[in-house]
DNA sequence: AAAAATTTTTAGATTTATCTAAATATTCAA
DNA sequence: TTGAATATTTAGATAAATCTAAAAATTTTT
């Protein structure tokens, strides 16, 4: 089995992977996982050694096949318990999250796939993200920022990519929560801030929030 | 916060504790740890400047208020985790020993209370332990073991105190689960086994198997 | 109360994950 | 295309939890 901290770096490794495909650098794991990088260095060759990633010195590494299962399969978890926390034990949005990160290494197969079962199979989490079938696979979506909007759109917020709880609670405050129907009334040049109409009252929204909020539009 | 490994010590060290009123001894917690007795000497130093126990070389510890408070806190965390597994999850009794033995060291005060109200406040665990409250509170109960008992002696199957799997299910092959009636219709000289009326039925059980049953008896 | 047996501790390594500082490789930009 | 800036790796330490082997303390037995 693989360490807790194994575990996390392939995790952070596959969210950096997302974001463009390219090889992700050592610097870019170093700071999601909130150390040195050499720090990352050393964990890197362990991976490689144990065949998680594919790494080229210097090069930067790229999730192998092993590497990509396990790293979808802690995020699985992530989501599930994160489901519980919130349906089951009436948790908010904005306090699950650090629980999450300690229940997601929780080793046992059956216990993933029964959880799933008693929550009925849910496909996304509080915070919107989708949840990887038990084979790995999610369900396609195509979500755009918020702040990749223009003008006149209209959409449905369906998630966000940051899970602080001050971040959450400030969403809250602004009646930005997931379900929430949105239309993009201006934009400012000079701030990047957004002018939204949001169930019948405007408001306006910084650009820190608006690349933090996923919108499905169509 | 403690380590987990910090926390199952103190757990081995409280179980050790009840079993009689003297200090516990190094090599009984190494074999409860399944460690070195010079590896617990080191843990002992650990746990003693942290002021969980008070040890006094070559004598034994003891656990200190906050050690008590810690390992019962551990203690009731696997207990609730393992109702939770049977009764909301399904699995058999004999399947969630290992895992919660995992999930009692998430560190989450909110999630503890919430689980237990989730689970109706339960009082005892899938094998009959019972469930400290969150102040630390145990439902007092004069259990004996089994073979304490004699001839024509009659009571509830109430706890067990082995929790493999193996074991667990051979009790299940004979009938001894939670709740069973059972009668001492003699006890053999040879070997100390047990002849026993279960549901109408006289069955044999070994020595090693009554030492490890609890029964409720008035 | 010695000697023997048992228990516990110390000394010195090992493994895992981390760090800082220095060395080296790569990329960018003049 | 060379020098500067940036990114990455190596070298060498540290802290936690473990180990084996040997020394020391305690307990039991004679
Ligand atoms: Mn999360
Ligand atoms: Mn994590
Ligand atoms: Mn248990
Ligand atoms: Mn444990």
């Amino acid at each position: 089995m693989h360490s807790f901290t194994e575990e996390n770096y392939l995790k952070t490794i596959y969210h950096l992977s997302q974001l463009n495909d390219s090889p992700v650098q050592t610097n870019a794991i170093a700071e999601g996982m909130k150390t040195r990088a050499a720090s990352v260095t050393d964990m890197l060759k362990k991976l490689s050694d144990k065949q998680l990633i594919d790494y080229i010195k210097y090069q930067g590494v790229t999730l192998t096949e092993r590497g990509k299962t396990t790293a979808v399969g802690v995020i699985r978890k992530h989501r599930l318990w994160e489901v519980f926390l919130v349906e089951k034990l009436k948790f908010k949005w904005d306090e699950v999250h650090d629980i999450a990160e300690e229940l997601e290494h929780i080793n046992s197969g059956l216990l993933v796939e029964r959880l799933d079962e008693f929550l009925g199979f849910p496909k996304r989490d509080p915070h919107g993200d989708p949840i990887p079938d038990k084979d790995g696979i999610f369900e396609p979506d195509q979500n755009i920022h918020l702040h990749e909007m223009c003008q006149g759109d209209k959409g449905v917020i369906i998630g966000v990519n940051e899970y602080t709880s001050s971040f959450l609670k400030h969403l809250e405050r602004l009646g930005l929560t997931i379900g929430i129907r949105i239309e993009i009334e201006e934009i400012a040049d000079y701030d990047g801030s957004v002018e939204l109409l949001v169930e019948g009252k405007r408001i306006n929204v910084s650009r820190e929030v608006t690349q933090r909020i996923l919108v499905n539009y169509k």
